[in-house]
RNA sequence: GGCCCCGUCGUCUAGAGGCCCAGGACGCCGCCCUCUCAAGGCGGUAGCGCCGGUUCGAAUCCGGUCGGGGCUACCA
């Protein structure tokens, strides 16, 4: 162990987007780089956006992504309870050393108060304007007497903040730019301000790597983070800050949740991978070096070091995320393909949920055919409809239909039924033979022209795995049947040409 | 407004003073392969925001400027 414990705390108020696993996987990788801890922590304080539903898909994700934590939810450790909505009472006691201590004070002056303290001073300053931090006992019972009800604030130190930020550099606050910040609400409920630096602080974090919005919140914690010391409550060092780099769509927006691609539910719902969905984040703010730009995420840990981390934003590229997940699919060993393939056949009701072995069967034989082509494997599913539909649910895409199956067709159908009805042995190869001396050779059609109306009819679609191979799959009698029936909806031959 | 962060092809990036008239990948364009679509192969397109300075020499260092973003809650 090298003591080195990195934390990811999301909220879980709805689900994982881009940035936050983003987050959470160079949080993972560093902790593992390092050989240290990796802690999950759930921020579900604010109870009105916090959901139960979320707070399991947070678990769930994060598994099928296969970042696994070290100390957590469901895992334990020695520093738990590690959702925050189990420690409240930790919250309220660390709250109520500080404000004996005279880290912190409570504040009465409200919103209006300050603003117009600040219009009357002709200070344009936005903020806290530390009012209340020597209140005479006069203006506290003048205030108490009014019945209003004070927010706990810490008195931050008069002098500036100065931090190492492991990703930027030395970063510098002048203390008149950090005012005096609200801990717990006036009726005691405890703060993100307070309750994130604390929970670090108690865990033994020793590295936060976070998201760069939060750079501007450090220079409140790291004060807050020595008064937990000084006051006993925690021990050893400060934690070190490193602020990652944010992941933008389109434009310069930050990634909307609804955005394509926004939110990592969609994204496994569109039949990526979490090896695709990892190494293309990784790709975002972080580079392994060189011109490498493939690797696992356990190569990502091995590599990674804070001094690769980019400084600067990325934009969320979908494009590039289907092309990294296309070589992920075609990666995977074909009967893993399969495997991972099956629940995508079911929800999109190309399978039964409890398929027959013979359709288990099928599905390994046709697996390959669209693990070499396909970028997710929802487009692979949708290539192999065709294969497993019953009968009497095929349909031909009209478009297609329209395009290919026309008057013209008739001959091209009518030669191909009339050398496949007498096919002994049903193969590929033997398809392709016959086919080819009747359509290509026979009717002198070009090769597309000649497939074309046998691929429609066939799959039901311009586009397909390979026609014969699909056919050899498909079987003689179903084969067969396509054929005729859209044979049969062109009417009978015409004289034409 | 104030404070802070950031600035290499359209996008993600390599580059840590000469190896760079800037490399890779995605995209886009063209060609090859080809039963469709892909995949694959080959080639092309395109960039150091700008201005000063330091230096024999700057994408790399410094300053300024412009531009983008974040924070500025009794949300997290």
């Amino acid at each position: 162990m090298s003591g080195v414990r990195v934390r990811f705390a999301p909220s879980p108020t709805g689900d994982l987007h881009v940035g936050n696993i983003r987050t959470a996987l160079f949080d993972w990788a560093f902790a593992r780089h390092e050989g240290g801890v990796f802690v999950l922590r759930l921020e579900d304080t604010d109870q009105a956006r916090s959901t139960e539903q979320s707070y399991r898909g947070v678990l769930d994700e994060l598994r099928w992504l296969g970042l696994d934590w070290d100390e957590g939810p469901e895992v334990g450790g020695l520093y738990g309870p590690y959702r925050q909505s189990e420690r409240w009472d930790i919250y309220r006691e660390v709250a109520a050393k500080l404000h004996e201590a005279g880290y912190a004070y409570e504040s009465y002056s409200t919103d209006a108060e300050v603003r117009a303290r600040r219009a009357a001073a002709g200070d344009k300053t936005q903020g806290y304007d530390n009012f209340d931090r020597e209140l005479t006992s006069a203006q506290l019972s003048a205030y108490q007497a009014e019945g209003r009800k004070p927010v706990l604030r810490f008195r931050m130190p008069d002098e500036p903040v100065v931090f190492d930020d492991l990703i930027r550099g030395e970063v510098r606050f002048e203390a008149e730019h950090v005012p005096d910040f609200v801990l717990a609400r006036a009726d005691g409920f405890p703060l993100y301000p307070l309750v994130n630096p604390v929970d670090d602080a108690l865990m033994r974090i020793t590295h936060v790597l976070r998201g760069e919005d939060l750079l501007a919140s450090t220079p409140r914690q790291l004060p807050l983070h020595a008064a937990l010391r000084s006051l006993g409550i925690a021990d050893g060092p400060l934690p070190r800050f490193g602020h990652l780099p944010f992941v933008l769509g389109e434009g310069n927006a930050k990634l909307s949740k609804r955005a394509f691609g926004g939110s990592l539910a969609s994204m496994r719902a569109d039949g990526y991978l979490p090896e695709g969905v990892l190494n293309y984040l990784a790709l975002l703010g972080w580079s392994i070096g060189g011109d490498r730009e493939l690797f696992t995420p356990q190569e990502m840990a091995a590599a990674f070091t804070l001094d690769k981390v980019s400084r600067n934003p990325a934009h969320f590229d979908v494009k590039k995320l289907r092309v990294i997940n296309g070589i992920k699919i075609r990666e995977l060993a074909p009967d893993d393909f399969a495997k991972r393939l099956l629940p995508f056949l079911v929800r999109r009701g190309i399978f039964a949920s409890s398929p027959t072995d013979a359709q288990l069967e099928l599905l390994t034989q046709a697996a390959p055919l669209v693990q070499e082509r396909a970028a997710t494997l929802v487009e692979a599913a949708d290539l192999l409809r065709f294969l497993f539909v019953v009968e009497h649910h095929f349909t031909i895409d009209p478009a297609a239909a329209a395009k290919v199956l026309g008057v013209p067709a008739v001959p091209v159908l009518d030669a191909a039924l009339a050398v496949l009805e007498g096919l002994p042995e049903w193969t590929a190869t033997n398809i392709q033979e016959v086919l080819q001396a009747a359509l290509v050779e026979t009717l002198e059609l070009k090769p597309r022209v000649a497939y074309g109306p046998v691929r429609v009819a066939v799959t039901g679609s311009t586009v397909s795995p390979p026609l014969f191979e699909s056919m050899e799959l498909l079987g003689k009698d179903r084969t067969l049947g396509r054929l005729r029936s859209a044979r049969a909806g062109l009417g009978s031959a015409p004289a034409m040409g």
